[in-house]
DNA sequence: CGCGTGTTGTTTTTT
DNA sequence: ACAACACGCG
C-alpha cells in the first residue's frame, strides 16, 4: 500500500497521506490542474482538504497565498486547526512552534468585504463603507418604499412588506435572473407590482451608493464587478496560486462567477462538496455549478469522489441511502462503511408535540447515564420554533443546552440600536443608523430626524451639521449628551472603550423603552465582551456583521464554557456537523417537508435531502420523531389549531422497513403508514363554541 | 409632531 | 402570536 506515483515530496509522503485512503490520497495529492471532490456525508472532507492545504504547503507554497473559501467561519476556523496540526507533524515541527496561519480563510462574504475593504480607492467607496446585515437592509429598503409613496397603495392588494421586497431583489442579485422570472418562480403572489419593484430595487441601489453602505450580496456583487477589470482580475488571480473552495453545492451563480474569474483555466482551483447535502436553493444556490464544474474546464477536471464513511454504522447509513435512493435524480454514489454496528435506527411515534419533549429528555438524560455527553447528543429540526416545546421542558428539568439558529442577536431591537450608534459614528452618511438613533432621543421622531439627516446630507462635512443642529425644543437637553456622544466617538476613538461610552449612553434609554430590559442588559454586556476581541470598530462591526454568535441559550440560562449541554440546531445550522446520537423532531409532513415548500418539484427534493443531512449527522444512534399531532400557530387563514399529520412522505414503507418503530403509539402504523389525510384541519375549538 | 391604540396581513432555512 | 401600518388624541 504505498501512495501512488505523484509528484509527492518525500518529507510528506509519510505520516500525512498514509492515514488517508486511496481516493482521500488521490484528492490531497493531485497537481494544479482543476480537482473536484465529491465528498459523501462524514468520508472525511476536511481532513481531506487540510491534507491537501498542508501538503501545497510543504512543498512551498506561500500560506498568505492561499485563498480558502468555506461556508461559514466556523468551518474555516476548523480547517486552520487541522491543517495547522498537519503541518507541524508533517514539517516535523515541536508542538509549541505556531505553524503558519492561513490569513485569507473564510466566507466568501467575509472574504469579499476584505477584498473591498482593501481596494476601495480604485472602486470609489468609502474605504470606511457600512455592511448592512439583513434587519438594516430590510429597514433602508422600508425607507426607501415609503419615499416612493409605495406602502400606501390604496386600490388593490397592498404592496409586500420590506422583507418580502428585500427578499426578491436580493435573489435577484444572488441568481443574476430577470425580475419577471424571478417573482414568477419564487413571489408569483408578488407579480402584479413588478414594474414598481422594478422601480425600488433600482432606488434601494441609489440609497446604498448614497449612504456609503454595502449589503450582503453586494460584497459578492461588486467583487464579481471588479473582476471584470482585467488588470485587477489578473492581480488578483496571481496573488491566490490556489483557490480552494468547501461545500460548493451551496454556492450561487454570483460565486462561480467570481470563482471563474479569479482562475479562468481552472488552474489551482480545488472544489469539494456533496450534490446530495444541496440545502441552499432557497438563498440562490445552484447545484448546477457543482455538476458543472468538470466540464467547465479543457481537458475537463479531475473527479475524485469519496463514498468511505468513518462516521456511521451500517445500519443507519442503509436508512440514510434508501432516503436519499428515493430522489428522482440519480446521485452517482453510494455511501459504505466497515463499522458493522446492529443498532438500527428508530422511528419514534409520540401522541404529541409535548410527549415528544418528554421522550426526547427522557432519551437524553439515559443516554447520559449510559456514559454519553450531552455533548455528543444533539436534537435537529427544520424550523427554529419548532423546538420551543422542547426548550420549556428541558428548563424545567434543569437540563443545560445551546441552540444553534434562528438568528435572533443581530435582530434584537436593543442590540440594533447600540450597533447603529456605533456605525453612524463612523459612516455619518448612513442614513439609515442616524435615523434609528436620533429617534431613540425622547422628543425626536421620523420628521425631526429626517430634518436631520437633510441637513447632514446637504453639509460638506456632516459631523459639524450634526452638532450645529437644533432639536425641537423638548428634545434640547437629551439630544446635547446624544450629540457630544458622537462628538466623542467621531474626534477620538479608542476602541473598545467607545462601546462603553456608547452603552452608557443608551442604557438608560433602554430601560426607558423596553418593559423587560433584565435579558437586554445582558446581550449589551456580551456585545461589550465580544468587542474586546477586536481590534478596531470597523473590525467589529464587520466581523460581527458576517459572523454573529449563533448560540444562544435563553431559557436555559447561561451553560458555563466546562459544563455538558446538549445541541439544538436547526438542520441548517447543523451543517458538516457530527454527534454521537442525534434525533430529529416533527418527522411530518407539514414539517419535512414544511406544507411552505411543496410547491415544486425542486423544492419538495430540497426538503428530501434535508432530511438526508440531518440522518446522515448521526454516528451511532439516530432517532426520528413522529408525533401523531402537533399545534400549528401563526397564519391565522386556518386559525390555530391541531393538525393531524402523518410520517412524512419521505419514508413510506419499503424506507420504513430499515428502522425499528417504538412509541407509545407505534402498533397504530403497523400496517404500513396509510397516505396521511392532508387536508384533515380540524378545529374543535369552534366548533364547540359554535353550539352556542 | 410625537406617541399610543386598533386592525390587518403574514411564507422557514442563512451569508 | 406578531409586526407593520393607519388613525386619532394630546
Amino acid at each position: 500500500m504505498s501512495a501512488p506515483p505523484l509528484s509527492v515530496s518525500p518529507a510528506l509522503a509519510d505520516p500525512v497521506l498514509d492515514r488517508l485512503n486511496d481516493a482521500q490520497r488521490e484528492a490531497a495529492g493531485h497537481g494544479d490542474t482543476p480537482l473536484l471532490v465529491i465528498a459523501g456525508a462524514g468520508t472525511g472532507k476536511t481532513m481531506t482538504l487540510a491534507a491537501r492545504v498542508a501538503r501545497l504547503v510543504a512543498q512551498g507554497a506561500d500560506p498568505q497565498r492561499l485563498l480558502l473559501l468555506t461556508f461559514s467561519r466556523r468551518a474555516a476556523v476548523e480547517m486552520q486547526q487541522r491543517v495547522a496540526a498537519l503541518l507541524r507533524e508533517s514539517l516535523g515541527l515541536p508542538p509549541t512552534s505556531a505553524p503558519p496561519a492561513l490569513p485569507w480563510a473564510g466566507t466568501f462574504h467575509a472574504i469579499g468585504a476584505r477584498l473591498l475593504r482593501e481596494q476601495a480607492e480604485r472602486l470609489g467607496l468609502s474605504p470606511e463603507f457600512s455592511i448592512l446585515d439583513r434587519g438594516d437592509a430590510e429597514d433602508l429598503m422600508g425607507w426607501v418604499r415609503d419615499g416612493l409613496g409605495l406602502a400606501s397603495q390604496a386600490e388593490g392588494r397592498r404592496f409586500p412588506l420590506k422583507g418580502t421586497c428585500l427578499a426578491i431583489y436580493s435573489r435577484a442579485v444572488n441568481s443574476q435572473a430577470p425580475l419577471a422570472e424571478v417573482l414568477r418562480e419564487a413571489f408569483p403572489w408578488c407579480a402584479e407590482h413588478e414594474p414598481a419593484l422594478r422601480t425600488l430595487c433600482r432606488a434601494y441601489e441609489d440609497a446604498k451608493r448614497e449612504q456609503q453602505a454595502l449589503d450582503y450580496d453586494d460584497l459578492l456583487l461588486w467583487w464579481a464587478e471588479m473582476l471584470r477589470e482585467p488588470d485587477i482580475a489578473a492581480w488578483l488571480g496571481e496573488r491566490f496560486t490556489h483557490v480552494l473552495v468547501d461545500e460548493y453545492q451551496d454556492t450561487n451563480r454570483l460565486q462561480s462567477a467570481i470563482l471563474h474569474a479569479l482562475k479562468p483555466s481552472g488552474r489551482g482551483v480545488t472544489v469539494v462538496g456533496d450534490d446530495a447535502q444541496a440545502i441552499y436553493a432557497f438563498r440562490a444556490a445552484e447545484v448546477r455549478n457543482i455538476l458543472d464544474f468538470p466540464r467547465a474546464f479543457d481537458p475537463p477536471a479531475r473527479v475524485v469522489t469519496l463514498e468511505h464513511n468513518y462516521r456511521a454504522t451500517q445500519p443507519l447509513l442503509d436508512a440514510a441511502n434508501a432516503v436519499i435512493g428515493l430522489a428522482p435524480e440519480r446521485f452517482t454514489k453510494r455511501l459504505w462503511t466497515d463499522r458493522p454496528g446492529s443498532e438500527r435506527p428508530q422511528l419514534v411515534a409520540v401522541e404529541d408535540e409535548l410527549a415528544q419533549a418528554r421522550w426526547v429528555c427522557e432519551r437524553l438524560l439515559t443516554r447520559r447515564e449510559g456514559g454519553l455527553k450531552l455533548k455528543s447528543q444533539a436534537v435537529l429540526f427544520r424550523t427554529s420554533s419548532h423546538s420551543a416545546a422542547l426548550e420549556l421542558e428541558l428548563a424545567r428539568r434543569r437540563i443545560p443546552f445551546v441552540k444553534y439558529g434562528g438568528l435572533k442577536f443581530l435582530e434584537a431591537a436593543h442590540v440594533k440600536d447600540l450597533l447603529a450608534l456605533l456605525r453612524w459614528a463612523g459612516n455619518p452618511r448612513l442614513r439609515l443608523a442616524g435615523f434609528r438613533v436620533a429617534q431613540l432621543v425622547p422628543g425626536i421622531g421620523p420628521a425631526s430626524a429626517r430634518r436631520l439627516q437633510d441637513a447632514m446630507d446637504a453639509a460638506a462635512d456632516p459631523h459639524a451639521a450634526l452638532q450645529a443642529w437644533q432639536p425641537p425644543a423638548a428634545a434640547a437637553g437629551d439630544w446635547a449628551a446624544l450629540a457630544a456622544l458622537l462628538r466623542r466617538l467621531a474626534e477620538a476613538p479608542q476602541w473598545p472603550a467607545e462601546l462603553a461610552d456608547g452603552a452608557a449612553w443608551y442604557l438608560p434609554h433602554m430601560e426607558r423603552l423596553h418593559d423587560h430590559p433584565g435579558p437586554r442588559r445582558a446581550d449589551i454586556e456580551q456585545l461589550q465582551r465580544l468587542a474586546a476581541g477586536h481590534a478596531t470598530r470597523e473590525r467589529f462591526l464587520t466581523e460581527l456583521t458576517l459572523d454573529p454568535p449563533q448560540a444562544t441559550s435563553d431559557e436555559a440560562g447561561d451553560p458555563m464554557l466546562d459544563e455538558d449541554y446538549c445541541i439544538l440546531s436547526t438542520i441548517h445550522a447543523a451543517k458538516g456537523q457530527e454527534w454521537s446520537a442525534v434525533t430529529v423532531l416533527n418527522v411530518v409532513d407539514g414539517c419535512i417537508p414544511g406544507d411552505l415548500a411543496t410547491a415544486t418539484p425542486a423544492q419538495l427534493e430540497e426538503e428530501r435531502r434535508l432530511l438526508y443531512v440531518a440522518m446522515t449527522r448521526a454516528r451511532h444512534h439516530l432517532a426520528l420523531v413522529v408525533p401523531q399531532r402537533f399545534h400549528v400557530t401563526q397564519q391565522r387563514r386556518f386559525g390555530d389549531r391541531h393538525l393531524y399529520a402523518g410520517l412524512t412522505r419521505f419514508i413510506p414503507p419499503e424506507v420504513a422497513q430499515h428502522f425499528d418503530s417504538v412509541g407509545p403509539a407505534a402498533p397504530h402504523w403497523a400496517p404500513g403508514p396509510p397516505t396521511p389525510p392532508t387536508g384533515a384541519v380540524l378545529d374543535l375549538a369552534r366548533r364547540l363554541r359554535d353550539r352556542w
